[in-house]
Parts: structure tokens; C-alpha cells; sequence
RNA sequence: GGGGAGAUUCCCGAGUGGUCAAAGGGGGCAGACUGUAAAUCUGUUGGCUUUCGCCUUCGAAGGUUCAAAUCCUUCUCUCCCCA
């Protein structure tokens, strides 16, 4: 990806010549990248802002990798928002681990380097605190949206919430962050940031928003806890069956942020054939993050369950019977938690053995041979006797 | 500090003594249709049980009652208004 590709997709950048004054003076650029512990599994919609990243470390540039270690630990006392599960120090070190990892598989390891905020932020006075909230109006906090909505909505904020924004801010002023570059939901704490700095007698940070990339269920941004998300460490089966879930109208949108394929193209193939265009994103996903060496074993499942086929390599459970109730069976694969699950999941029809739908809910299942259970389209389990 | 409103099953939300495992909607899951898409339609959505039925659940703990999500007491939490 070149440059101006970053330029093109950004939403906002604050300020564009202040980016470029910098990009031509020469200098190694602090890039800020914040990471959150508390949620350490990283999907396609991070992928958007690490790929800018990732220009900016060929340019020879420096992302700093900024983990919410303190904000993590301290968690939030409110018992009712769970939002924000407090993490141990151990904990925040083995996030951050996790998420470095993952993030490497975009960005250059040798060009990132990892900090804990905590480092600073605990070193902080109460006075220096004030002197930070002191910077910032509660009307201005309140401007960010989610706490708009979480206030019309008359849902609880506790007063240390409204510092997050100052805290991550702050991040900034402690590294003296050139540039920061995050989602667009981000663009409020982004430009904090540029304001404390400006207050420390730094110059402010130059700051480009990206926009968010919008889940499978084609309505909320990407998210692991939604379950609408394609995650950086899926497999490829995974990857290229997710690919082929994409709502239609966010295709091209998956295409432009999280590809460097050219659009023209891209557009051409949309509009011709929507399903060859899933087929060449999710081809191109896989070859992306495992190769191109994966994809085939990746579209062969697919495939093979598309004509109703039972995939290669599906997982093996073994039991010590040669008999077995099929309940027992779906819930020693863990296709369900509970009889009652079980029994409805046959009631509806969606569990099949060899290929046949179980009609019976007290069917005893021989597995002196191999069988092969499905749940719904694309689940496969084989079960067989020790 | 004073006054008012409220907390229901994944979410929103009805329910004010038995017919309530709790309406309706959303979301989820499964099925039909399809391109393993969307839209649409159907079923399902606490647990145990073949049926009967039993158990756990309506912020928490006690209490009244043959019987409570519903009544009483205390507590916890949230929101609003006034100061």
C-alpha cells in the first residue's frame, strides 16, 4: 500500500499539513497505537488501522505500541457495567503479548516497540491529575458519542470513565507521539490527545481516522464480542467461510479497507458476479494471513459442503462405548450444552448422521464404525469407538 | 440533603396474589428457499424428564399467604427533579 492509498481512505486527518511537514522533515515518526487488554483478540476491522501503520513502518517510521495496562487493572467498580472486566499485572503483561503477536502479523516486529501506560500513569500525582482534568470541560467529555448515548440513555457514568479520554491522551504527551491513528469511534480521544500535548509545550500529534469496518451481521462495526467479526488468528477453513458470509453491499468495503486489490477490478467483478467476488475476497484473506499455500485446503471444504459433501479433516471425538445416545454424542462434541438443546436442535431438524437427518431424539448411535455427526450446514464432527 | 421514578428471562419491554418459565418485539439457533448472501416464510429460544410432572429464575435478604415477579420490611444499585 502506498501512501496516498492511506490518505485515500482516511476519514479525517487533523492536520494534513502538519502530516506532511513532518513526513519530509526527515525524522524517524513516533506512531501511536493504542491497544486494550482487555480485549486481545484482533479481527479484520483492526486490521484497517494496522495496515496504515504498517505504511508508515516501510517509510522507516516507528509504531509505538501503547497497552492500557492501567486503566485495564483498575477496571470499573460499577458492578453493573461489566464493560470493562478488571485484569491482573499478569494478566495485562499476557494480553499484550497476545495482541503483539497478532498485530505482527501486519506490522514489523522490528519496527514496534511496546510500552505499558502504567509506567507513567501511576506515577501521577493527585495534583497533576487535577492539573490534567483541569484542561477539559465536562460538556467537551460529553461530547464523545458513547457517552452521549450512555447519558440520554440514562445509563450510569462513573466519574473515573470520563478520565479515560485524558489517560489515553496523557499516553501521548508521555511518548511525544508524532502521530496517532485509530477508528473513527476514536476520533474524540484522538484529538485529546493533540490538545494535552499542546498544553505540555509539545506540538501536537497529527492524527488520521479510519473508518470502521462493519461486521458480518451487516449492522454493528466489527467486534468479538458481537460474534461479527473475522478474526487475524481464524483458520483458513474459518477465513474463507467467513469471507463468503460478508453481507453483499459491505463487499466492496471489505475489498478497500483490508486489501490492496485494485478497485477497478474490484468493482467489475462485484457487479458482474457476487459470488466470484466473495470467492476471490476470501481467497485472497487467506492468502493474506496464511499463505498462499492455504487457500486451497480453505475453498476445498467450502466447496465439499456446498455440494453437501463431508469435508476432509474434521475433528475426531472418541468414546469408550460402542453405543451411544445421540444426545450424549452432541454434547460430548460440544455442539450443545444441555438435553433440552440437544432435543430441540432434532426437532428442528438440524442435526444429521452420515448424512442422514435424525428424526429421533432417542436414537442410539453405533459407533463400532466411524460416524459422522453435522450440526446445521457447516458443523462436522466424527465419532468413533476407541 | 430533600422529593420522585425504577431494577423482569441474551437485549428492549408487558405483567400488580393463583390460569407465569412469564405477552410482544429484537437478537440468537435450526429448517425451507438460495449463492452456506439478502429478503421472505416456519419452528425454537432456563434445566431435568418420552408424557405427567419436577427444579431453578423476575436486583438482594428476610416476612405475610394454602399460593408471590406481583403484598410488607430492610438493603443494594440506577435515573430524574429540587437544594
Amino acid at each position: 500500500m502506498e501512501f496516498d492509498q492511506i490518505t485515500r481512505r482516511a476519514v479525517q486527518i487533523f492536520t494534513q499539513e502538519g502530516l506532511l511537514e513532518r513526513l519530509n522533515s526527515g525524522k524517524t515518526l513516533k506512531i501511536k497505537l493504542g491497544a486494550d487488554p482487555s480485549r486481545p483478540d484482533l479481527h479484520l476491522g483492526h486490521s484497517v488501522v494496522l495496515r496504515a501503520l504498517r505504511v508508515f513502518q516501510d517509510m522507516g517510521h516507528e509504531v509505538i505500541f501503547i497497552v492500557g495496562d492501567y486503566t485495564a487493572m483498575i477496571g470499573d467498580p460499577s458492578g453493573k457495567n461489566k464493560t470493562r472486566p478488571s485484569l491482573s499485572f499478569e494478566e495485562t503483561r499476557k494480553a499484550g503479548k497476545t495482541y503483539f503477536d497478532q498485530a505482527t502479523k501486519i506490522l514489523s516486529k522490528e519496527k514496534t516497540r511496546i510500552e505499558y501506560n502504567s509506567q507513567w500513569l501511576s506515577k501521577l500525582s493527585f495534583e497533576e491529575i487535577l492539573k490534567l482534568t483541569s484542561k477539559y470541560t465536562v460538556a467537551r467529555i460529553l461530547e464523545r458519542d458513547d457517552f452521549k448515548n450512555r447519558f440520554e440513555n440514562q445509563q450510569p457514568i462513573c466519574m473515573h470513565e470520563l478520565l479515560y479520554p485524558l489517560m489515553q491522551g496523557y499516553d501521548s504527551v508521555a511518548i511525544e507521539a508524532d502521530v496517532e491513528i485509530g477508528g473513527t469511534d476514536q476520533t474524540f480521544n484522538l484529538l485529546v490527545g493533540r490538545e494535552l500535548q499542546k498544553e505540555y509545550g509539545q506540538r501536537p500529534q497529527e492524527v488520521i481516522t479510519f473508518p470502521l469496518l462493519i461486521g458480518l451481521d451487516g449492522v454493528e462495526k466489527m467486534s468479538k464480542s458481537l460474534d461479527n467479526y473475522i478474526g487475524l488468528n481464524d483458520s483458513p477453513e474459518i477465513l474463507f467461510e467467513k469471507s463468503m458470509k460478508i453481507p453483499d453491499p459491505l463487499l466492496f468495503d471489505y475489498y478497500r479497507l483490508t486489501t490492496d486489490i485494485p478497485l477497478d477490478s474490484v468493482r467489475e467483478t462485484i457487479n458482474s458476479d457476487i459470488r466470484k467476488a466473495h470467492i476471490e475476497y476470501g481467497k485472497e484473506i487467506v492468502k493474506m494471513y496464511h499463505g498462499e499455500s492455504a487457500i486451497d485446503a480453505a475453498t476445498r471444504r467450502y466447496f465439499k459442503v456446498a455440494q453437501g459433501d463431508v469435508p476432509d479433516n474434521i475433528p475426531i471425538r472418541v468414546v469408550k462405548a460402542n453405543e451411544i445416545p445421540i444426545i450424549e454424542a452432541l454434547k460430548a462434541i460440544g455442539a450443545v450444552t444441555s438435553n433440552s438443546e440437544a432435543r430441540r436442535m432434532i426437532e428442528g431438524r438440524g442435526i444429521k448422521v452420515n448424512r442422514e437427518v435424525v428424526q429421533d431424539y432417542n436414537l442410539k448411535l453405533d459407533v463400532s464404525n466411524e460416524c459422522v455427526i453435522q450440526v446445521g450446514k457447516s458443523k462436522f464432527f466424527k465419532v468413533k469407538n476407541s
